[in-house]
DNA sequence: TCATTGCATCAGCAATTAATGATATGATGA
DNA sequence: TCATCATATCATTAATTGCTGATGCAATGA
């Protein structure tokens, strides 16, 4: 952890980041990117569990990424704000221009070794 | 995790964004934002421990958002793209714009110092 | 009122991660 | 060659995280 000023707005960003830096978080934040969705809806269209579902939107929510709304019995989940898209957007295009140093980089194996 | 289709690009995407997802990587990052610099100099800029700064810029390398260069016994290490920059500023607009929220959330509490 | 549905939360676990201190590697200059 | 400096890596520990199954709770409708 760091001991220099310009933490708090650190921590923020890093708030933030966590809430992306999570496959079953960023499919849930693709699928609402075509609008809001209830839970049910969400647990279906991405597989995951419904409980792993809840706590998932609950990150969500508590990294400012998503915002709630009850309808009935139903609760919908949509995107807090419109710059999420540009910044999933903005990050597409970095892979897509780091693509080449990741395939090139032996560091750089998805998951094992 | 996920079951269904597109789990590589997710997951490229979460990887990138875990980077991010440190106070610590994002002080390096913020650093390196004004040009390369080594790894003493990281250091002294941000006060974390040489060995936690390596271990903080093997993890930036590994996501592919800083690049590697030797010269000396010195080894600089700079932004892997200028579109990092963007990821950034994008990320603080959207922390500008979701701030209001983020005070009103009790959800919403920033780690420590 | 009661059962059901949709969602949230809890406890527990396995896995990952950040941080530290110690040590290793590798480049440089005396 | 040897000592030193800059950086990387290792082992360990503590904290965090993701997932699951079970349970709680609120809204609905019979």
């Amino acid at each position: 952890m760091l001991l220099n000023s310009g933490v708090t707005a650190l921590s923020l960003r890093a708030k933030l980041f966590r809430g992306l830096a999570d496959s079953s978080r960023l499919a849930i934040l693709d699928r609402l990117r075509a609008g809001p969705r209830s839970v049910s809806q969400i647990v279906e269209l991405t597989g995951l569990s419904q409980s792993n579902t809840s706590n998932h939107l609950a990150c969500l929510i508590d990294c400012g990424l998503i915002a709630r709304e009850q309808q009935g019995r139903y609760v919908f989940y949509r995107l807090s704000d419109e710059k999420i898209k540009g910044l999933l957007e903005t990050a597409d295009e970095l892979l897509a221009e780091v693509a080449r140093g990741v395939y090139e980089c032996t560091h750089y194996n998805a998951e094992s070794e």
